[in-house]
DNA sequence: TTCCAGGGGTAGA
DNA sequence: TCTACCCATGGA
């Protein structure tokens, strides 16, 4: 085993804190985020089927990625830039949100973490959906050490697991041992359906918003609220993933308690064009 | 025991 | 397009 550090420049208003916090994956196997060393933990499958454990912190302009293993630098270039969303350009963003003081916290912000394959994404936004989240965590960390690959030397760490991976077991092993009640048998079709290739994660990313969110919506499991989650992080912004917790903050903050739905939702929100559901998502107070 | 969680599918209107 | 109803899991 070698120990490498790569290092990658952060581009301007790059803010290493904010991706993590973005939304909660960075607590969600193969990731790991270590709050007091400030450092993320990533097991990172490659091509060649090679497993490795990567440490990303930041350090001045630059993230620091320390690798456990052998493995391509620029193959570890390219994935961390797409997790840390690095090639997004955000200024619009920006200069929307220095007219409006809710939203001036957000210039900076914005980038929210993604996993390396779309897949792993869409795979864990079904086991998000209608659970609590001390119920999520241990779920997909059953996923992945139960059926991702492990390290070779060091088989406590597990990469997420493949399309054919998962593909490869039963509705009831889904069920029974990785406890994933109803969502089973949807995860299970939509791994069969990305292993026979039925179904490609990565021509969403070179969909318009509109043609991704139908194409999202036709997955079994995944419905509206899904859709727009999944949007938010292949960087599309214009549907809003609308759920109890937007509801309940919409309410209170704009409607003074009066229930609301998407509607209401969108009423607010519509004025920020395509940078809406950004807008919402890191809404002050939010 | 009962309730509910930052939902989604389906049937029926 | 909208609504009612059901779907499982496990902690409080």
């Amino acid at each position: 085993m070698s120990l490498e550090n790569v290092e990658i420049e952060t581009p301007e208003n790059f803010d290493f804190l904010s991706v993590i916090h973005s939304h909660p994956w960075a607590w969600l196997e193969p990731f790991d985020w270590d709050e007091e060393k400030k450092e993320l933990r990533r097991i990172e499958r490659f091509q060649d089927g090679k497993v490795v454990k990567l440490l990303i912190t930041q350090k001045g302009d630059k993230l620091i990625v320390k690798v456990d293993g052998n493995s391509e630098a620029t193959e570890i270039r390219a994935r961390v830039r797409w997790m840390f969303r690095m090639d997004d350009d955000l200024s619009e963003f920006y200069e929307v949100c220095s007219h409006n003081h809710k939203l001036a916290p957000a210039i900076g912000k914005g980038r929210i973490l993604r996993s390396s394959t779309i897949f792993e994404d869409i795979v864990k936004t079904l086991c998000t959906t209608n659970l609590r989240w001390r119920q999520i965590v241990p779920m997909v960390a059953r996923l992945v050490t139960q059926l991702g690959t492990p390290i070779a030397r060091k088989p406590e760490y597990h990469a997420f697991p493949t399309p054919a991976q998962i593909a490869g077991v039963d509705e009831e092993f889904l069920r029974k041992k990785i406890k994933m009640g109803y969502r089973a048998d949807y995860i299970l079709e939509f791994a069969r359906n990305v292993k026979d290739g039925k179904f490609d994660p990565n021509k969403l990313r070179f969909m318009g918003s509109e043609d991704a969110y139908k194409t999202l919506k036709s997955i079994k499991g995944v419905g509206a609220f899904s859709s727009a989650y999944i949007l938010m992080l292949l960087g599309h912004y214009d549907y809003i993933p609308v759920d109890g917790y937007a509801k309940s903050f919409v309410s209170n903050e704009f409607y003074d308690g009066k229930e609301v739905d998407s509607k209401e939702i969108y009423e607010i929100f519509n004025s920020y064009g395509k940078w809406k559901a950004l807008a919402f998502w890191f809404y002050e107070g939010r």
